[in-house]
RNA sequence: GGUCCGGUAGCUCAGUUGAAUAGAGCAAUUGCCUUCUAAGCAAUAGGUCAUUGGUUUGAAUCCAAUCCGGAUCACCA
């Protein structure tokens, strides 16, 4: 299935070479969506041609046009030419065709397995605080960009490193230690995840106040900051859990255990799911291995106290710390046994991380110390660098409690779409059951389309007063186009009709149809650029193109039977793509709402 | 200070492999429910695309400089 503006290429470059018996690629030329005021599909721009053919844009276009038009009558039906632009016309007969072969096919626009193998690490998350809004972008990305990737012929493998070990664990341990009594999730019915992040915040409090006071003693602040006796603690534990100490590692595993029962909850509820977990304490001492072999290699050198290094600064680059004086690893060397693990395992083709922009230079350091060990897969390694999710405040920060907590965030979102389904009525017929199911669709839909709709490059910022929206560029704008469509299709079904005119298309069918054909053009965009925010502005174009299109033409009372059949495919097809499309990005759509 | 990312309407964002008069949504104002779901549609208003200079037939887009914001450059993870 070949996009129309990859069918005319071609064309236009043999019709090039015909005329002007001069040489120039699918890349010389640029064909565009022809804008609205303009007659005709797509657009040809001239003047890149105009220098070297040394010929007027009007008198090309019209060359061109000409040659384009009698070549290939059945796919062109007119062309005109306003200043540079060669605008042409594709048939109705094309359009219709579309529509035809593709109306009912659920997978218009996925392809076949190619035989790549992916793997897409995403979430990653601490096990000393629950997640939050942060969390939630990294883990719709991370699931969206491996759906898109395995409905694109990839082999995909999710994977999920959880941080379960380090400084910050025994933080929330010594606080729970010290201050909870005994206290449980169970006793003091908490969540998991939230009880513990309780204890972290608790340390956070405790350890300012301890380094406040010591300061106010007389003390410098670097050293109080080393000196506070809960940070001293802290660091005894995290020395007595690696040295194997049966009390902390019981204490550990109890914590994490309820840490892991309060994730399993949000995960199920927003659709996270892993085909492979990765736990740091079963990692953490992977990478000395790859450090011992890159000190054979000359990769790594030793300093005089023993600690180990890799001089960066030929790349632009600093000096990097591998390994500790004491011989313990620090994040990179944890990092470089993890990939060498995870290569071992599945022998991928591309591994994908989907990390946070602030670790854009750890992660360049990571790729760049693979290359320089000969790593077979270091170039197979794709930083998907997101920005973070910002308050209009700024910053959201755990340790301060300033942050928008992802169930807290899923509660809300249902409890407005309970109050706006209520409020309209339209579903009274609906069971409890039902119900619940339909305010979870819209809930996560519209979070999910609001943190996906924007470019992960890009920072976002959340504002709490004005996000929660369910009009307009949102998902519950595309699931309600999906609901009355479906509305449709419930009084009559579309037909394999070849009754349906092949000329005639009015402008809004037409426009749909366009659209509807660009789809797979967009989900390549996506893979190409490992970014589904193109998938979502795409589905709010082709939803307001629907409505706009439902507003002024009626399906069911069409003029004439005819009109009446391509109706109900083009709906039928809008209805699959804008299902297909959300479906990518891991956003359900209701039959009615 | 070095490196990287960003600055487009009151707000949140598209557009950044150069191309026609820079687009959406929200907020504001105004119309449209006896007709397939008004979570909708239509319209009005809102812009020195941070600034300056350059390249080009053509610049929000490329180049240079400057200003502003952020991230990062840890024997933290």
């Amino acid at each position: 299935m070949m996009s129309i503006v990859s069918r005319i290429k071609p064309l236009v470059v043999q019709v090039l070479g015909d005329l002007y018996k001069q040489a120039f690629t699918e890349a010389d030329l640029t064909i565009n969506s022809t804008k609205p005021e303009f007659e005709g599909d797509y657009t040809l721009v001239l003047f890149s041609f105009v220098k070297q053919l040394k010929k007027s844009p009007e008198q090309l276009g019209n060359e061109i046009g000409e040659a384009l038009l009698k070549n290939n009558p059945d796919l062109f039906s007119g062309y005109n030419v306003i200043k540079g632009f060669l605008n042409l016309t594709i048939t109705d007969a094309y359009w219709t065709e579309i529509l035809q072969s593709n109306y009912n096919n659920a997978r218009f626009g996925f392809k076949s397995p190619n035989g790549e193998k992916v793997m897409v690490e995403y979430s990653s998350p601490n096990t000393n605080k629950p997640l939050h809004l942060g969390h939630l972008r990294n883990n719709f990305l991370g699931w969206s960009v491996a759906q898109i990737l395995k409905e694109s012929g990839y082999e995909v493998i999710k994977s999920c490193i959880v941080n379960d070990r380090g400084i910050h664990i025994c933080k929330s341990m010594i606080a729970w230690q010290l201050f909870a009594n005994g206290a449980t999730p169970q006793s003091t019915n908490t969540k998991g995840d939230h009880f513990v992040g309780e204890y972290y915040v608790k340390f956070n409090d405790v350890y300012k106040k301890q380094v406040e006071e010591l300061v106010a003693g007389g003390m410098k602040k670097e050293e109080a900051e080393k000196e506070a006796p809960i940070m001293k603690g802290t660091q005894q534990m995290l020395l007595d859990w690696e040295a194997g100490k049966p009390d902390v590692i019981e204490l550990w595993k109890k914590m994490n255990g309820w840490v892991y029962e309060g994730f399993d909850i949000t995960y199920k509820r927003v659709g996270s799911d892993f085909h492979k977990m990765y736990y740091e304490s079963d990692t953490y001492l992977l990478g000395k291995k790859d450090v011992e072999e890159g000190l054979k290699q000359g990769v790594f050198f030793k300093k005089d106290d023993g600690s180990v290094w890799i001089d960066l600064t030929a790349d632009g680059l600093d000096e990097k710390l591998v390994l500790r004086k004491d011989g313990t690893s620090v994040y990179i060397t944890q990092d470089l046994g993890l990939a060498q693990q995870k290569y071992e395992e599945f022998r991928y083709d591309q591994s994908i991380y989907v990390i946070a922009d602030e670790q854009n230079y750890h992660m360049k350091v990571l790729k760049l110390i693979l290359q320089k060990l000969g790593r077979p897969y270091a170039n197979s390694i794709y930083h998907l660098s997101y920005g973070m999710v910002e308050l209009p405040t700024g910053r959201m920060k755990s340790r301060e409690g300033t942050v928008v907590d992802a169930d807290d965030m899923v509660e809300e979102m249902v409890n407005v779409a309970r109050h706006k389904t209520e409020e309209l009525g339209k579903v009274k017929d609906f069971t409890e059951a039902e119900l619940k199911e339909l305010y979870d669709t819209i809930a996560l839909g519209a979070l999910k389309f609001f943190l996906l709709r924007v470019d992960p490059k890009k920072k976002m910022i959340f504002n709490p007063e004005e996000s929660i929206d369910f009009h307009g560029f949102t998902g519950p704008f595309v699931q309600y186009t999906h609901a009355r469509i479906k509305s449709i299709l419930r009084k009559e079904k579309a037909t394999d009709s070849h009754s349906s005119p092949t000329t005639g298309l009015l402008k809004l069918e037409k426009e749909l149809i366009v659209a509807l054909e660009q789809y797979p053009v967009i989900i390549e965009q996506a893979v190409a650029e490992h970014n589904p925010s193109v998938l979502a502005i795409y589905a709010f174009n082709l939803a307001k193109s629907f409505n706009t299109f439902y507003t002024e033409h009626s399906v069911m009372n069409a003029e004439s039977e005819e009109k009446k059949q391509l109706r109900l495919q083009l709906s039928a097809m809008t209805a699959n793509v804008i299902a297909s499309a959300m479906s990518l990005l891991g956003i359900k759509v209701p039959e009615r709402m």
